[in-house]
DNA sequence: GGTGCAGTTCAAGCGGTCTTGAACTATATG
DNA sequence: CATATAGTTCAAGACCGCTTGAACTGCACC
């Protein structure tokens, strides 16, 4: 997640997609860039967040050779994009009874997933700077001709670390409880949808 | 913002740093890494958290030169860094008296300053979002074959994207005010402690 | 067994940002 | 004015993750 994220002009950022393949509607093009760049923006890749979104709009499990036409993505890149999907849970992969290939469907807890993956990032990476600022800490105190005002700043370093860690903690925790009153709505309508097609 | 936080291995990432130059003691480059990384991982440069963390640990102010020296890092760099830093408005620009060069002293604000780009960057890039769904719906109730259930889950991840949109929201006036409180310390005994020094 | 298609793996290339280092400008000093 | 040092700019290249495409595996059907 960098500043590219703005390099785009004024113009909507989904408008710009290549006009490739074959039979992607506009407006599923437009909503399905969207997530992709919401997924990439949470530090994911862009076409993670693409394929959830094709596969959850359609609301049938598609193939991937489908995938690969209407994303215009490649059959390894496909492979893998699915492999990384399922193993976080928010593709399914289904053999239909008189079917010969696989198909993937869209979960609907690609939020849970998000804050999820968030979650466990966000905890390792805020415990790392902890320990690194506690060592330093140690190191500082074991000095000898050390001014003191030095080592307050470096103390007031921690504690702002701390703090950063409380929110990103509360951030979090309220994201979720926010999120999960739409998930379940969610959640209904859409297994519904699909178990009722095809 | 990406994977790349994870892919060092089980030790500290501070402790990578490589053995290059001068003078910097080692409890200061772990600070001055660990403070690197966290900016980075809210979307800045590597670097730029680490002048910043000098300068702040230093608590006097520092020729570019110096700069240079203590953090490995080349002259051009140096000049873009703390031209960003200045423009930002976390270090201050300032000519002593009797002296010929400038130096260059860390602000407080850093937090402030995260936040508010964050705040920035969050709140256009949820517009460009919000404005793209509202687009692909537009689109998709104009056309005339098209199931219901399919408009509907599109509805649904608009849905879904106001509520995060909140949740954003909320995270950062939350943290604003949560480390408000750390700020106001923060600002008393360094500008005193710089004021005093030199 | 042979053929064809679905799916996986991975080295190589691409596209992006960040850093470097040399040329250039500005400023102080003899 | 000449010289030296501080500071800026920017093209070239380092760096790094993502995607591609070809080789490979697995499986079904003839």
């Amino acid at each position: 997640m960098k500043g590219y994220l703005w390099t785009g002009g004024p113009g909507s950022s989904a408008s710009e997609a290549p006009p490739a393949d074959g039979r992607l509607a506009p407006w599923e093009a437009i909503a399905v860039d969207a997530v992709g760049n919401v997924i990439e923006f949470w530090g994911f890749k862009r076409n993670q967040g693409r394929v959830w979104a094709l596969l959850y709009l359609r609301g049938e499990p598609l193939t991937a050779g489908e995938i690969e036409r209407e994303l215009d993505l490649s059959k390894g890149g496909v492979s893998m994009l699915l492999r990384d999907l399922e193993r976080w849970g928010v593709i399914q992969r289904v053999r239909l009874p008189q079917d010969t290939v696989w198909r993937y469907g869209a979960e609907n807890d690609l939020v849970r997933m998000v804050t999820h993956v968030i979650e466990e990032r966000e905890a390792g990476f805020v415990a790392r700077i902890r320990a690194d600022l506690a060592e330093a800490r140690r190191l500082a105190e074991t000095q000898s001709g050390l001014p003191p005002d030095r080592l307050q700043r470096l103390e007031k370093m921690a504690t702002l670390a701390e703090h950063v860690e409380r929110a990103l903690r509360l951030f979090i925790k309220t994201s979720r409880l926010d999120v999960s009153g739409v998930l379940s709505v969610f959640r209904d309508e859409a297994t519904g949808a699909r178990r009722g097609s095809k």
